[in-house]
DNA sequence: ATCCTCCCCTAC
DNA sequence: TAAGGTAGGGGAGGAT
């Protein structure tokens, strides 16, 4: 127990037990005087740990875990919920998500997991194969035996052992448990734990649906996802199926292409960086065509993207028939049905639509196996397949490599999206001539209560028990079933099925039963017999995820689920799936035809395609996407307030080429959101932000592979008072155009000509920016240019606004409550301070008209917070301001700091494959370095050599080689990107000379300027470069260890002191400064004071020297101290 | 409790 | 070759 961590960990492990009242607000005695929020957090946390304590009570395991806080990050075999469950039922806690809050004692990983926050970086990573051979042992085994990067040899590390106490241990050798835990889960197991009980083993590998077969050695290979063993039907993520299969481990990208295709003389340059492989492939006119090469990519690729269509067309149908639908119940027309009366649902689905309607124009194909697809490459999707091609297995949402091996006979046939439309329209033409209340499912799917219908037909009410009445109202439904079918077909010539039932759901598995080309009804009779036997996986909202979790619980079939209670369900599933569920395996459904709540959010994506040479390529691509967005709002008529950025990159273990033909293959995504202190639609506006969350990241524009971006927080233009939009009388399915959503506004027109923000704008090249010049400049402005700017963003933020302060300005995190500031005004310096880590910087917007500004030091205050605050309130922080120096966060900021992971090297949401860690470097460099601790420490120069701290070249290269090819490429892609980032993340890394001349080299100079500063250089720690918060932390770590009995050395301290006074001096990062203090204090005081007392005290007057000198260096800058 | 954010999951 | 989008439901966990 010896630094914040393990403290930390140990109140979650406390409240995980459930053995005391312990919460955050530390009234663990007090539990009766106390009134409100505390009682609520407790029970809830309680709460939240149930389902887990409830667990551990009923195992009759042996509690091997007990201390154990673990938390399972990306991809492992076992899969997460199978640790999980093992963990508690061993007596574990168990953390799903992780945070500066809830601290988990352990990170079970696969490799190197992602967070490269401090807290993580604080972690022990252990393989999972720790808590399978654990529980194989019956006992906990020392988690170092699997740490996930194995350490240097010989370097004394920390080691935290079962009861959470630190010891200091030396590493066994390498070969020890090395090589098993490169290896797969399962060589590991067989050859690590024989006696593993055959149970576990077998149901380990049923849960990973693999079979229970060591796979090869493969040291280097990263461990596959789970597999299934048959692809579930319309999966619309093939990735992790075919994808992982296809590309595996194989890591040279597999030649799959024939060269004699590409007109290039050679394959894919090796040791290419991903912008010179981008440019072989580019160099292939056709692929250049169908990429983001094209700069008529994003409108030719929506007009061929299938899944862009279908939910395009949805949201056309949501809203012609809401608009139909307003005008019905204004003619007074809708007859509400008296509640608790029978039901009719029908569910009109035609029968495998697109091909059926390609076929029309392919008669004598009709009885062969068909699909619809773009190509007959193996990673063509099949949207859609006929009824012989089913037989023999093919699948809508099927990668044709799969569907040819299941069967070779498969003709393909094109797209015809207009005709999809034509079927679509006279297919509602005829849905609504039945008179039914109507819901839209999707371009060849409706749902149609036609209770009312059937009740004037049969002078029935719905509401006796009448057996002939109930008959007659059956025969009703059925005939309008009927007629339907019979009129699609007439105008179709596509067969169309329809399911009757007393619900949606039983509509739904009506239909199920009824194709093709049939119907059904489903009698509430039949309804449980039925149901019962379908697979929970035909249950709707049903798939992979949930049945997965079903599985563990013992649920295949639907009728197994009524074997569980509500509460059971709930616990696996959550409140309301479990709810759902329970009743949904009970044939009840609730939902009615037609509710259709407003809509929340508008985005354009694109994850096809996106090969990018250089950054300035990525950027317009991503301004071209929020055009799209701005057309897509306005057709709307709305306008939002959060803006959320998605980005998927490409893993960097994953191969250039995927699988899939310019797919993007095995990916990492990122999001982020900004919010605008007022709601837009301008594409300028969004595009700025856009992009600079883009560069946020610093992504080697080589490496994306998808980019979206979303608005939500919608509120509807105020519009004027003459509404122009004619209402149609008639269906409102005018001819439906291109497939970009033509906009209805003549304003979106005049957007359009807007120019490319990337357009010139007067270029400051060479000014400094004051931001890192000065951390404290005087404000000589009267007015604060934020606020000036906020005036002008007002009044009109596309025309007079200079094009790169709009927008940015406003911004606030969305992780700022602008309420906290505004109920909080004193504490204001603290929760900016508290915003951000100092990489920050590279976020933080300046002001490009401030041209005798007052701006902030990146250290010292959060621009971006700044804008969002009120006029008012950013008078207060000014004064504030210019009187005091700023107060840094604590270590470990109360606040959860939501956005501040975009601002380090990147912390991906999700993961296409393994776990990664960013602190790869630091951490491994750490070790590298190896030898005596104090050693270094006394050869310190503070602002030696290397000011930007290491780069690839002096690493070590022997270290370097010595790395998995996985990780090293981590290191070295984090390195690069760091750098990149102190470029101010735009220059593409062309490391070898650009093999492709960069078209939009002005724009990226221009920009280049905008509004990152570089950092100042870090001052390293040591020789070798060490300059990092985290990896100081580290040494600080050791070093206390070591010395926690006697204190430290007087000489390590007078090293340690003035490597601070340097920061403070040069470097110039006082929030580094004050980390760095309060971790030691951290340290320094969770030391027991009666377990050494002599080497608490030491370092306690230690440290008071160390602070003293550092004020004292504070104040010679003219700063008014630290609050330490 | 109830709200919010950031995801994951699902459907077509 | 190939066009892997998009919106909503809801779970986890934090704030109030
Ligand atoms: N993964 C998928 C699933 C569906 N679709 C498209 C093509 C389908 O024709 C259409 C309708 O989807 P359905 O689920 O209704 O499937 P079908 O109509 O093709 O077959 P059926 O309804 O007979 O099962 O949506 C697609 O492009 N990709
Ligand atoms: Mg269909």
């Amino acid at each position: 127990m010896s630094n914040a961590l393990e403290k930390n960990s140990s109140a979650v492990r406390k409240r995980i037990e459930k053995h005391t009242f312990t919460d955050e607000t530390g009234e663990e005695y007090d539990g009766s005087t106390f009134n409100g929020f505390p009682e609520y957090f407790r029970r809830k946390k309680i709460k939240l740990q149930n389902l887990d304590a409830e667990i551990r009570s009923r195992s009759d395991k042996p509690q091997i875990f007990k201390g154990i806080v673990a938390h399972v990050s990306g991809y492992t075999q076992p899969p997460l919920h199978i640790l999980h469950k093992e963990i508690v039922q061993h007596g574990g806690g168990f953390l799903q998500y992780l945070d500066s809050k809830t601290m988990a004692t352990h990170i079970i990983a696969s490799s190197l997991p992602p967070k490269k926050t401090v807290d993580w970086g604080r972690c022990r990573i252990a393989k999972p194969a720790w808590i399978v051979d654990s529980i194989a042992a019956g006992k906990l085994l020392s988690w170092t035996d699997y740490r996930v990067i194995d350490e240097g040899p010989r370097q004394k590390v920390l080691a935290f052992d079962a009861s959470g106490s630190m010891t200091q241990t030396t590493p066994k050798p390498r070969e020890t448990y090395k090589e098993h835990a490169e290896n797969s889960f399962y060589s590991m197991q067989l050859k690590n734990c024989p006696e593993m009980s055959a149970a576990l083993s077998q149901a380990v590998a049923k849960a990973s649906r693999q079979p229970a077969t060591p796979s090869k050695l493969q040291s280097l290979a990263p461990e596959n996802p789970p597999l299934e063993p048959t692809a579930p039907v319309g999966d619309p993520t093939p990735d992790s199926i075919a994808e992982n299969i296809e590309s595996g481990p194989a890591q040279p990208p597999a030649p799959e292409l024939p060269e004699e295709t590409k007109p290039k003389l050679s394959g894919p340059p090796q040791n290419a960086t991903s912008e010179e492989h981008n440019a072989w492939l580019l160099s292939d006119p056709r692929i250049q065509k169908s990429s983001t090469a094209n700069p008529e990519f994003l409108k030719q690729y929506y007009s061929e993207s299938r899944l862009h269509h279908l939910s395009t067309w949805k949201s056309e149908l949501k809203s012609k028939l809401q608009k139909l639908a307003a005008e019905k119940s204004q003619t007074g027309k809708a007859g509400k049905r008296p509640v608790g009366s029978r039901r009719y649902i029908l569910h009109v689905d035609f029968d495998s639509f697109f091909c059926a309607v390609s076929l029309k124009k392919h008669p004598e194909l009709v009885d062969k196996p068909v699909a619809v697809a773009h190509g007959q490459g193996s990673g063509s999707e099949i949207a859609s397949c006929n009824y012989p091609a089913r037989e023999f297995g093919v699948r809508n949402g099927m990668w044709m490599k799969r569907a040819h091996e299941l069967c070779s006979d498969l003709k393909v046939l094109p797209y015809d999206f207009p005709g999809y439309e034509a079927a679509s329209q006279l297919f509602y033409e005829a849905i609504i001539e039945t008179g039914g209340l109507i819901q839209s499912v999707s371009i060849d799917e409706a749902l149609i209560d036609v209770s009312a219908l059937v009740y004037s037909a049969t002078g029935s009410n719905g509401q006796g028990a009448d057996e002939d009445t109930i008959g007659r109202e059956q025969a009703h439904a059925d005939e309008i079933a009927t007629s339907i079918r019979a009129r699609i077909k007439e105008k179709t010539e596509c067969n169309v099925s329809v399911g009757v039932g007393a619900n949606i759901l039983q509509a739904k598995v009506a239909l199920r039963k009824a194709k093709p080309a049939g119907q059904y009804q489903l009698k509430p009779a039949d309804v449980l017999d039925m149901i019962g036997e379908l697979q929970v996986e035909q249950l709707p909202g049903v798939a992979r995820s949930i049945s997965g979790k079903l599985e563990d619980v013992g649920v295949k079939l639907v009728k197994d689920l009524r074997a569980l209670s509500r509460e059971r369900l709930s616990s696996v599933l959550g409140p309301k799936t479990g709810e759902k569920l329970w009743e949904y395996s009970r044939g009840i459904d609730k939902a009615e035809v037609g509710e259709q709540p407003p809509r929340k959010s508008v985005s354009a994506e694109i994850n096809w395609g996106i090969r990018f040479l250089s950054q300035p390529e990525a950027e317009e691509f991503v301004y071209n996407l929020c055009k799209e967005l701005e057309r897509r709002l306005l057709n709307e008529q709305v306008k939002g307030r959060q803006l959320t950025v998605k980005i998927m990159r490409r893993s960097l273990d994953a191969p250039l080429d995927p699988a899939k033909h310019l797919g993007h293959g095995k990916c990492d995504t990122f999001n982020k959101s900004v919010s605008f202190g007022v709601s837009t639609n301008n594409y300028e506006t969004i595009g700025k932000e856009a992009v600079s969350v883009l560069r946020t990241f610093g992504f080697s524009p080589g490496d994306l592979r998808g980019l979206g971006v979303q608005m939500t927080k919608l509120e509807p233009i105020k519009t004027n008072p003459s509404a122009p939009e004619g209402s149609q009388r008639k269906l409102p399915f005018s001819a439906f155009k291109g497939p970009p959503p033509s906009s209805r506004r003549p304003q979106t027109e005049a957007i359009e000509e807007v120019e490319s923000p990337t357009k010139p704008t007067p270029s400051r090249q060479g000014e400094r920016d004051p931001i890192t010049e000065e951390p404290f400049t005087p404000s000589k402005s009267k007015v604060h240019p934020a606020m000036a700017l906020a005036k002008a963003a007002e009044e009109d933020t596309k025309a007079t606004t200079p094009l790169n302060v709009s927008g940015t300005q406003f911004l606030l995190p969305s992780s700022v409550d602008p309420s906290v500031f505004a109920e909080l005004p004193k504490d204001i310096r603290s929760r900016l301070m508290a915003q951000r880590p100092a990489s920050s910087r590279q976020a933080s917007p300046i002001t490009k008209s401030s041209t005798t500004a007052m701006v902030f030091s990146s250290s010292q205050i959060d621009t971006e917070v700044f804008n969002a605050l009120p006029d008012d309130m950013k008078a207060e922080v000014l004064a504030t301001y210019g009187r005091k120096q700023a107060q840094p966060p604590a270590y470990h900021s109360p606040r959860k700091d939501k956005t501040s992971h975009a601002f380090k090297p990147a912390t991906p949401i999700k993961q296409g494959g393994r776990a990664r860690n960013l602190f790869g470097k630091s951490e491994l460099k750490k070790d590298a370095q190896a030898g005596l601790i104090q050693t270094s420490f006394m050869d310190i120069q503070a602002g030696s050599e290397d000011p930007q701290g290491g780069t690839i070249e002096d690493m070590d290269s022997e270290f370097l080689a010595g790395l998995p090819e996985s990780i090293r490429k981590e290191v070295m892609e984090d390195h690069r990107r760091q750098r990149l980032a102190q470029k101010s993340g735009l220059e593409a890394p062309m490391l070898h000379g650009q093999k492709v001349s960069d078209p939009d080299a002005d724009s990226l100079v221009e920009e280049a300027q905008i509004e990152f500063p570089p950092p100042r250089p870090q001052i390293p720690f040591g020789k070798s470069g060490v300059s990092s918060v985290q990896q100081i932390k580290d040494m600080l770590d050791a070093w206390h260890a070591e010395t926690q009995a006697d204190g430290p050395h007087d000489g390590d301290v007078e090293v340690f002191q003035k490597y601070l006074v340097g920061v403070v001096h040069e470097e110039r990062d006082l929030k580094k400064v004050l980390k760095l203090i309060k971790w030691l204090e951290v340290l320094i005081e969770q030391e027991k004071t009666e377990s050494q007392p002599k080497g608490k005290e030491a370092w306690q007057r230690s440290l008071a020297q160390i602070k003293k000198a550092v004020q004292g260096a504070i104040r010679k800058r003219g700063l008014l101290p630290l609050k330490l």
